[in-house]
DNA sequence: TATTGTTATACTCTATAACTATA
DNA sequence: TATAGTTATAGAGTATAACAATA
């Protein structure tokens, strides 16, 4: 009996072998490492792709509590609270209490991340174009629809 | 004639917007994420997603030179060796000269890192089964497949 | 009680660039 | 010349936990 093909004692009918390429976050590590570069190109290292969530989604939907952007960007209130402050700083964003609830704070674009916003819409994309360019139309949708399953 | 809808001076009929949600970056980072999520419960905070490839990949390999083995993992040069790094510091992998190129360094799994490697190997098949739970035996292959290819 | 946000902390991944050593 | 690896540097994202303020 070959001990070496079959390390955990399953039968050899149920035995799982594992390779790496053929795991599914292997392969989504890659593709969104892709996707980056391709972002890094078009858009200029001085934006990131989460820093663009940010500023896309504000210009899409206006001023905006901090916890909801992190809820529209994907990401958690410690996390969003670091791109914000980054943000900040750069003059990209700005924040104001909310005259409604004290609790809230409101995060909008600055005219200067309006205009930021604006040149860039059409190089982002471009990047989404870019990144699907190894597929046809229909096997675009198809991988989009099968991927917003998986949140 | 509307200024707000058409910022870009583009034609109406090539105006294109920007919907965060419908960019292949976005989702690619959601389900990505998803997958953490469920990496983590599965493995432990301990195994890090690109420490679990290094560490596969050396399991299904055997020991393999620093360069190689970040080229088999998606990670470049210096990247890899900071992986590498911790997991040495861990007792999880070991470096060691190779006798046949004076340039390269073996990396391998320690004894403690072939167990690590076995007892894992089951739960991290079951990481990619929950990431693709939500969908068919057909449909998980033609994820894989589209995913490939953006490669 | 639930929600919003802050702060502190820590770690990992990632990349670039300049460098040494070997093939 | 090309490849392998190191080092320094920097930045970004991510999460947890404890906390204060407000609804």
């Amino acid at each position: 009996m070959n001990i070496t093909a079959n390390r955990t004692s399953l039968p050899l009918s149920k035995r799982r072998r594992y390779l790496l390429d053929d795991q599914v976050g292997f392969v989504l590590r890659q593709a969104f490492q892709r996707h980056t570069t391709l972002f890094t190109e078009k858009m200029g290292a001085e934006i990131t792709p989460t820093q663009w969530a940010v500023i896309s989604k504000l210009h899409e939907i206006g001023a905006c509590s901090q916890n909801l952007l992190g809820r529209q960007t994907a990401m958690d209130a410690a996390t969003v609270k670091g791109v914000v402050d980054r943000l900040t700083k750069r003059g990209i964003v700005a924040t104001a209490p909310d005259p409604n609830d004290g609790r809230r704070i409101l995060v909008s674009l600055t005219e200067e991340g309006e205009n930021l916003a604006d040149l860039h819409i059409g190089r982002a994309l471009d990047v989404t174009e870019a990144t699907l360019a190894p597929l046809t139309a229909t096997e675009r949708g198809t991988l989009m629809s099968l991927l917003m399953k998986l949140r």
